[in-house]
Formats: C-alpha cells, sequence, structure tokens
DNA sequence: CGAAATATTGAAGTTATTCAACTGGAGTGG
DNA sequence: CCACTCCAGTTGAATAACTTCAATATTTCG
C-alpha cells in the first residue's frame, strides 16, 4: 500500500479509521490487531507470540490537547504507547519556566523515565487530542519473565531511548542552523516511518516549544525556518511545512555528525 | 567507617585493597563480596539473592590508560561495571572530533547503549588504569526471567540513565558558569556517594574533554575553572581540584532547576 | 468579534568562540 | 641531570552567534 498524502489535520485528528491501513491504529486495545505494532512495542514479535502480549495493555485513554498524561512527581505505575496524535515530555524549572525534553508521536513509548525512581521525571502534555494504550509497567516485567521475546524488545526500546538522548546531546552542540535542520528531518523521518508524508506535515508545537527543545530562544528558530524558506529549503506557512529540498537540508544536518 | 580523605593518585591506582571497605572493591568477580554492590548492578538486593547472582559476572578485565574498552560499532555482547578507574564515553564524528557523552566511575554500567542495535553506539576508553566486571547481557536477560528483583533494578538502573541524559539536557542550555558549577558538584556527589572526598579530587580528564562533554571549548572551561578560582569557589591547581565553597557552587547551579 | 496567544522581524547587547601568544609540566634522550 | 619537545592549560583580543528587547502582524479561540 503506497502511503498518500494526508492533510496533517485530518490525518491527526481522525480517531476512528474507517479501514485497516498500516496508518491507522485499530481502536481495540490489542497489539496483534495495532497498526503500528511495528513500530512500538511488539516490534518483531511473531504473530503467536503477539497474542500472547495482548492482554499487556490494560486499557486505551483519550488524552486531549493540553492535557496531561502524567506529571513528574506522579507514582509510577504504568507506561504508555502513543496510539494517535502526540505528546511533548517537558520538566517545569524551578523558576517556572519550561523544558521540553521531546515530542513524540504514535507508536512512541512514554513513560519509561518514571521506572528509576517509582516516579514520573517529567510532565507528558498531549499536543492535540490523542489516544495512548495504558501498559501497567508490572505486567511489562510479569510478561517479560516469560517471553524472551519481549523482553529483549523492551530491553531495546530503552536501549535506543538512550541512544536517542545521545544524538539529542549531540544537537545542543550545532549550530542553531544545523539544530533546525536536524529537528525537521527528525521529523520527516518518523513521519515517514509511520507511512505519513515526509515532504509535507503539520507542527504540532509551537516555536517556543521547538526552541525550548532545541536549546534556542523562539525568536532564533523563526529566524532559522525563515532563512530555509527563502533559500527555498523548505516552504513554511506557519505550522504547516513543505520540505522542498530535503538534500540541501541534510549537507546543513551533515555538518553535526 | 567514616571516609577518609585519600589523595587521588593513590586511591585510583591501588588495585588490590588490603581491606574490605566499601571503598574498594574486591579482585573476586563475585557481587556479593564487592565494595561497590550497594552502588552498582545489584543495588538492593537480598544477601541470599546477591548469591544467586554471582554467577551473572563472568570475567574481570583491566583496561588500560588511554585504552578502549569497546568502541562505538563493535558487536554487542556484554555491559561492564567499572570497578576502579574511570572513563569516558565518546563518539567520534565524521570530521574526526571527539564528542564525549560522559564519564563513568567506579560502581558505573557501561555498554548498555548497545543493547538497542547489537552494537556499542559509542566508545569506551579508560582515562585510567582501570578494572571492569564483564557481564554477559545473555546471562542478565536469563537471570532477569527468574529473578524479578534483579530484572527490576535492571530496569530502573536504565530508566536512570534516561533520566540522568535529561539532566545532562538540561546543563546543555545552561550558562557556561552553570555547566562548569553543575559539573564540579556531580563530581562531588559521585565520589562522595563511593566514599570518597566530595571536596578534593583528582580530574581524570582534560580541559578539552571536559569541554566536549559540557558543550564548550577549552578555553571556556578554563576561563571559568579560573573565575571559580578567583571568587574562592574553589582552589584549582592543574587537574587538582579542591571545593572551598560548595553552597556557592550551588548556587550558581541552582539557576538551572 | 475581540482578546490572548503565536509568529515574524529588526536592532542592540551579551556570551561564548576563535585565533593567537605564552606558560608550565611530563616525558625522552643525550 | 639537563635540555628539548610535546602536550595541556592559561589568558587576551577580536569576532561571530545567539539572545534580548521591542514593535508589529497574524491566528486561534472563547
Amino acid at each position: 500500500m503506497i502511503p498518500v498524502r494526508v492533510d496533517a489535520t485530518e490525518r491527526v485528528s481522525q480517531t476512528m479509521p474507517t479501514n485497516s491501513s498500516p496508518n491507522f491504529p485499530h481502536l481495540t486495545a490489542s497489539c496483534s490487531n495495532c497498526g503500528l505494532r511495528e513500530l512500538c512495542l511488539p516490534l518483531g514479535l511473531s504473530a503467536d507470540k503477539l497474542k500472547r502480549i495482548d492482554q499487556i495493555v490494560c486499557a486505551r485513554r483519550k488524552v486531549g490537547r493540553g492535557e496531561g498524561l502524567y506529571r513528574a512527581g506522579d507514582a509510577f505505575s504504568a507506561i504508555y504507547a502513543v496510539c494517535s496524535g502526540s505528546f511533548k515530555n517537558k520538566l517545569v524549572l524551578h523558576d517556572g519556566r519550561e523544558q521540553v525534553m521531546g515530542f513524540h508521536i504514535s507508536g512512541d513509548i512514554l513513560g519509561i523515565d518514571g521506572i528509576g525512581e517509582e516516579r514520573h521525571g517529567c510532565d507528558a502534555v498531549a499536543l492535540e487530542d490523542s489516544d495512548v494504550c495504558v501498559i501497567p509497567f508490572a505486567r511489562v516485567e510479569e510478561i517479560s519473565r516469560e517471553m524472551r521475546g519481549l523482553q529483549h524488545q523492551f530491553h531495546q526500546l530503552m536501549s535506543r531511548a538512550i541512544v536517542r538522548d545521545y544524538g539529542v546531546m549531540l544537537l545542543l552542540n550545532a549550530t542553531a542552523e544545523v539544530r533546525v535542520a536536524v529537528f525537521l528531518l527528525d521529523l520527516c523521518r518518523r513521519f515517514a516511518a509511520r507511512g505519513y508524508s515526509a515532504s509535507e506535515f503539520h507542527l504540532r508545537m509551537t516555536r517556543e516549544e521547538i526552541g525550548s527543545f532545541l536549546g534556542l530562544t523562539l525568536e532564533t528558530v523563526s529566524r532559522h525556518l525563515s532563512r530555509f524558506h527563502e533559500t527555498k529549503l523548505i516552504a513554511v506557512l506557519q505550522k504547516h511545512i513543505h520540505i522542498l529540498d530535503a538534500p540541501g537540508l541534510k549537507v546543513i544536518a551533515g555538518a553535526m555528525n
């Protein structure tokens, strides 16, 4: 099935898909029928193993735009798989400023930062109306003890989160131009992996949130987006982004690693 | 037992301790007798459970100063617990520059970034002659399936690595002065947790390596160390650091979170 | 519709980097 | 043992990059 370009607003606000395209998760809280299984926790598990972990998801939960899924300090009991929509992970600093630690879209797992201290280490806030699968962590550990496939998959998932963080650290030592370029390309890559258009998308986050994540001011983000627009690397219209010259962006981003 | 101030050179070059102080790991590759068990993988496990995981460590390995424990791209098969000495984790960028991702001392676990892709994601290089316990990862998973205590401990360890990375990301958005202050205080804290002096220590890494880690140039690191020296927050003599006014440093560092 | 939030753009100011000169130790070999 | 060299570190001056402050435009949402 060839992924078709779908308007971002349509795409993400559609909570009840009418087909079984891999782009759209079923509403049922069952991994074996979920369109996201190749991106999410069950990645790489065979069909019969999938059946066994269907019981891992305890419930679906809707989170409205701007609502929190969990907050820093909340007792940790479950991790969450994003089914639809998107989230930011953020920290509120002592002076009230907010630091964005990452953005998450469908297929991503949220909340593993809570395991270490038995409470969540940051806030997860929905950037739009979203759905998550609630996965009680005790159940992950329980089934992991019985199924080495799931156990290993979960370990890989945590390890990859660490490697991703390495990437963020690298990013934070690059110039503002490089940071913005890498940010855009990273979004492209993630959308593409989900069958969405990699060349055109809606930013669900504000310039301020992007800036916070990239360690820049919102003005700097805006300026570099404008510059990319001027140099015809992208077309920006508010939150609509159209990638016109991905190779060109990659040249800029390539200055990093 | 009150931790006594030990000269850093003495402390770290001493490979065969003569007592059973918690400061010094025994040479035997057995967790139940290891002085680091409260900092390392076995943290929180009861004595009888400790016995069961004694088999988890496969061997000890010595790594000479400047030698690599593993390199980015190496096939992943084991994680490592630092017994003595210290390491840097680094990435070599396409242009040959080196990016330091972190520093690790005794009790720290190295290599978990390799789980996700089955190969190591960065280089681990000894900053001085060091010893590690080699822990085959297959054995970690195997014993984890049988012992929920170890399983949970390992999950917490990975989760904490992620939270630590959050801290690094925060740090990289702070001013150079704050970064250097936080770096020093973090070293203090980690040394103190191991029973070493928190107020006086030897830096095993160069200014360039500190700068790389903190996202600063070596000159900027040097300048801020000098400024802290001038303002009597610390006394610097080459790689010897004496913390004179930890509260003062904390005030500066506090500007972060 | 109107208020509040978000985004853009310019100018001035601050901070860290770059380039460069110099100092001091550690290690080497005569 | 001393001279030599190399590497690490310090310090200064000029430059570049990002931030801050400010004004204005645009959009979103109640």
